[in-house]
RNA sequence: GACCUCGUAGCUCAGUGGAUUAGAGCGCUUCCCUGCGGAGGAAGAGGUCGCGCGUUCGAAUCGCGCCGAGGUCGCCA
């Protein structure tokens, strides 16, 4: 795709390419610093430096044989010193980006750099038999939110919820429910009984060895696949499942596969043989697989253990390759906690070693930080302070519901619950993109929910803005306007007007951005400072009561593609724009 | 001890080689409701960009060394 941004760099480095001055290869835009009265620059000191010119002088004669097109979309070129500025010609970008935006509609921002190539993205990853609680609700709004931004880039985009539905723990659980009977619930609530009863089984072995033996026979009788253990893991992998498709409802998630870790088991054996094949692990005196140290920054870990049981880090290799082989994607992501990232370090590596994945692919791990209660302690059940992705996601929909009661009494109830659900839920997701995931975060509920300034409400405010003033021009008798006249967008000479042109124009290099450094925070900011453009524009330029007809259609056009691009790149992070709230 | 991430305003964060005044939000001090939704907008106070040395015409940004925070380091996931 070829933005209106993209046109404008592109004819300036023509233009500065046929001054026959300067090299192509010197040739190095930058975007100038708000300050600087300019919307491109090109520094010249590199260039001057080759060439054996002084910056200044190269600036000046560059500027003095530029030439560009009489319908480019550059209005200026000055010269500030070494630097070369251009602007944009404001009535020509004004045109180029509304119509863009009105043409593409919903697509607008996407892109083709994707075309015909795959992306994995694995995230949320719960475990079965657990209730998903903080850690896996940031991996699955940030894994959302880059599976929905690699798909506007033209990706082919696999989301894969790799679930935790294999290993030892599956022996107490059912050998726990064996012996106190299923639970008897529904949902969320059902899968509360499920750990208790775990936990109650951990409780009464301490006393009781001989229950650990059980376990231990179950877990076993599960690998051989008897049929009863294999019926109540099944049974407790679909309850779980259907407890957490609730919370994914209403986040708009969807997965396209979800291959738990029992998807690999079988291929175990054979992945720790090709290690040993290709001689970058070897077994060691005790029978254990042993990867040695690569590099000082990976250190020595193990592919197999020395009783013959395999790791975390076996399935995960597996899981390359059967990823690799069935999607031959060109990326794989995934989105998990950035205390796993020695863990990726050495998969990737091994990986690699093993020749599972061509080096052209990118192996990607997105880490997120810890998040911790506002006394600075992780949140966990031990501590007593653990938070559920359901209870969350509730929570923070009734504190919405109170606040739409009192600013919106006008709406219906159903109204009020569908903007609730939509402010709730969207604060919750946009306190996990707002700035880098990389970052640990402190769990406070005011913050989170707070609906001014920097937050998810502020933003969906600025687009129920933009419709509240579509609706109503619609209510209002023509002003002269025949409906189908052209739209003027000369008259859009406000310098609000102009600012919020300009910075419609960047959502396409936001969302590259975003999939780049897979990012999800450079889109949110986007949005953060178009709502604030909007804001300034709605107070100083009018509307409705514009001083003419052409301009209040103009004004009006731009409304609409402030909405639309809004609503757009919330959609990327996963949040709801209502029209009204 | 090694490795990874981070250190920017009272708090939460953008900016990660370029251009007199390093940007936001929250909080604080003032303004703006006879005007399209005040869940808004404007103005102000507040910063030796953790510390030091170096590279460069130029460093919050790159390199090295410290200091501080979080995390990880073969038989958990």
């Amino acid at each position: 795709m070829e933005y209106a941004l993209d046109r404008f760099v592109a004819a300036i480095q023509a233009a500065l390419s046929a001054t026959d001055q300067v090299p192509t290869a010197l040739i190095d835009l930058q975007t100038p610093k708000p300050n600087i009265p300019a919307d491109m620059a090109f520094p010249t000191f590199r260039a001057a430096k080759e060439l054996g010119i002084a910056p200044p002088k190269l600036a000046q004669d560059l500027a003095a044989t530029l030439q560009f097109a009489p319908d480019a979309l550059v209005g200026t070129v000055e010269t500030a010193g070494p630097f070369l500025n251009f602007t944009l010609h404001p009535e020509r970008l004004a045109a180029a980006v509304i119509t863009e935006i009105t043409h593409l509609g919903d697509s607008y921002g996407h892109d083709d750099q994707g075309h015909d190539q795959r992306v994995v993205v694995d995230y949320s990853s719960p475990n079965v038999a657990k209730r998903m609680h903080v850690g896996h609700i940031r991996s699955t709004i940030i894994g959302h939110s880059l599976v929905n931004i690699f798909r506007a880039l033209g990706y082919q985009t696999i989301g894969d919820n790799h679930l935790g539905d294999w290993g030892k723990q599956f022996g107490v659980i059912i050998a726990a429910i064996e012996r106190y009977g299923r639970p008897q619930a529904e949902g969320e609530a059902e899968l509360a009984q499920v750990e208790a009863l775990y936990a109650r089984y951990n409780d009464e072995m301490k006393d009781h060895p001989e229950l650990d033996e059980v376990a231990r026979q179950r877990s076993l009788l599960l690998e051989q696949g008897d049929p009863q253990a294999r019926q109540i893991w099944q049974w407790c992998v679909e309850m779980t499942l259907a407890a957490n498709q609730r919370n994914y409802n209403r986040l708009g998630v969807q997965f396209d596969h979800m291959l738990g870790e029992s998807f690999y088991e079988d291929m175990l054996p054979g992945v720790i043989q090709d290690a040993l094949d290709a001689e970058v692990a070897r077994r060691d005196a005790d029978g254990a697989v042993v990867v040695d140290a690569m590099d000082k920054s990976i250190p020595t870990f193990l592919l197999q253990r020395a009783d013959g049981a395999t790791l975390y880090l076996t399935r995960d290799l597996a899981t390359i390759k059967y990823r690799q082989a069935t999607f031959a994607p060109a990326k794989m992501a995934y989105v998990v906690g950035q205390p796993q990232e020695l863990h990726f370090r050495q998969l990737f590596a091994l990986a690699r070693a093993i020749n599972y994945v061509p080096a052209a692919i990118e192996l990607v791990h997105v880490p997120f930080g810890t998040v911790f209660d506002t006394d600075g302690q992780t949140i966990s059940t031990r501590k007593g302070n653990m938070i559920f992705l359901a209870t969350l996601l509730d929570e923070a929909t009734a504190r919405a519901r109170t606040v739409v009661e009192e600013k919106s009494p006008d709406l219906s109830d159903e109204e009020k619950d569908t903007v609730a659900e939509a402010v709730g839920i969207g604060a919750v997701i946009y306190n996990d993109l707002y700035q880098d995931t990389r970052r640990n975060i402190t769990l406070d509920w005011d913050r989170m929910l707070s609906r001014e300034g920097n937050s998810a409400t502020y933003l969906q405010y600025s687009h129920a803005r933009c419709c509240s003033i579509i609706r109503r021009a619609a209510e209002l008798p023509d002003a002269g306007q025949p409906a189908d006249a052209p739209v003027q967008y000369a008259a859009l000479t406000h310098p609000a007007e102009q600012s919020l042109i300009k910075h419609l124009a960047k959502m396409p290099w936001a969302v590259r951005e975003a999939g780049t450094r897979y990012a999800p925070f450079v889109l949110a900011d986007w949005c953060y400072t178009t709502a604030r453009e909007f804001g300034v524009f709605f107070e100083q330029c009018p509307v409705l009561r514009a001083e003419t007809p052409e301009l209040r259609a103009a004004r009006l056009a731009l409304v609409a593609a402030t909405a639309q691009a809004l609503r757009n790149g919330l959609g990327l992070l996963g949040i709801k724009a209502p029209q009204r709230m």
